[in-house]
DNA sequence: AAAGTACCCAACCGCAAGGAC
DNA sequence: GGTCCTTGCGGTTGGGTACTT
């Protein structure tokens, strides 16, 4: 048999991206949707037509068109073979990615996801809508293992949670206990299965522990300054402003702060649809936050905007449970930090 | 100041699952 | 039912940057 590549070998750019590749890109979403992935290296041509059509929202989008215009590759569409292209999107252009950074919070559920669920990166990411599998993954390899380890060998063991550790104390048994408990029931039976998540969450549903979202480390839900891909774009444009220094595709300030053009943007309710895109466009006021926030409002974009997170609500365990165990729920809505207060990941077991 | 080393992260690769034909 | 295609996932790598000597 054999699976033929997903594309030529040749003539296919590889490695870092360009800004204007990624804005290519990101205009050929906001036409076409996330998916069919196959077609964007062929399509991607029309971009220039997209963003012509685009002009009158913001006086940046003559000069990124001029910019564009003056780059000979441009009409020929992308270089990239479709994986790139999805991954792209998927770990640093999709609207809702926040990047860096990384809360006690986040650090502490994902320890507990890890514990429970292993690298599976993707389910843990789902548990963290702003951020990607890529990025927990490599937040996890770079920083949390060795943290995990250090603990450990400093006798403590604070979390026995790590999935290398194994041994650990008694809570880490525990935690593994839990963990086959959990994944023996998964296996028999869905609904089982989500009875065991919910024992292994053992969540305290006292509005105390509701209470103790700790609020001095991560933003209040509902105003949590995630950053879009409005943020992404802008900080490329910023790039594009600049003389050619660094390597391409390399923001300058990608972990820093965001341009003059891309405000901070609220949450957005990606599953109702248009209202907070759009909005999140004027407010940006810059050519690429147009760009990007119709994107969000493609209607293909399910997979992709049922990732981002929602306006946060009262953390009330019959929510987590919705959201946790909802398979018809959207996750967008809300989003798992919304919803659950963590404390130490000891505690947690 | 230069060289060497460690760290970080974006991107690639290969495999697997699911759907279309 | 079999084959091919597309997409998603996890592991790994390579290049850039920061830090140390």
């Amino acid at each position: 048999m054999g699976r033929p590549p997903c594309c030529d070998k040749v003539g296919v750019k590889k490695g870092p991206w360009t800004p204007e590749e990624d804005l290519m890109l990101v205009s050929y979403i906001q036409e076409h949707g996330p998916g069919n992935w196959r077609a964007v290296p062929t399509n991607t041509g029309e971009c220039v037509c997209l963003i012509d059509r685009a002009a009158g929202v913001a006086g940046g989008l003559q000069k990124i068109r001029a910019f564009l215009r003056s780059v000979t590759s441009v009409c020929a569409g992308l270089m990239r073979c479709s994986k790139s292209c999805r991954l792209r999107w998927t770990n640093y252009l999709r609207p809702g990615i926040k990047r860096g950074n990384f809360t006690d919070q986040e650090e502490k559920l994902i320890v507990h996801l890890q514990a429970l669920l292993g690298n599976r990166w993707a389910a843990i990411a789902s548990y963290l809508p702003e951020r990607t599998d890529n990025d927990i993954k490599n937040y996890w390899n770079t920083h949390l293992k060795k943290k995990l380890k250090k603990m450990q060998a400093g006798g403590g063991g604070e979390d026995g949670a790590s999935s290398e550790g194994g041994g650990g104390g008694g809570r880490g048994k525990v935690a593994a206990a839990l963990k086959g408990q959990w994944e023996r029931r998964l296996q028999t039976d869905i609904h089982t299965a989500r009875q065991a998540l919910r024992d292994a969450l053992s969540l305290d549903p006292s509005p105390t522990s509701a209470k103790s979202a700790p609020e001095a480390s991560a933003p209040p839900a509902g105003s949590a300054a995630y950053a879009s891909s409005a943020d992404n774009i802008a900080r490329l444009l910023q790039g594009w402003m600049r003389p050619a220094g660094g390597g391409a595709g390399k923001c300058p300030e990608a972990s820093g702060s965001t341009s003059t053009t891309a405000t901070t943007t609220q949450p957005q309710p990606q599953c109702s649809g248009d209202g907070a895109a759009s909005a999140s466009a004027s407010q940006s006021g810059g050519a690429a936050a147009a760009v990007v926030a119709a994107t969000a409002q493609t209607p293909e974009g399910s997979t992709e905007t049922s990732k981002i997170a929602g306006a946060g609500s009262a953390p009330a365990f019959s929510m987590l449970e919705s959201w946790l165990l909802d398979d018809g729920m959207c996750h967008g809505d809300v989003g798992l930090m919304d919803v659950m207060p963590l404390g130490d990941p000891s505690e947690f077991f």
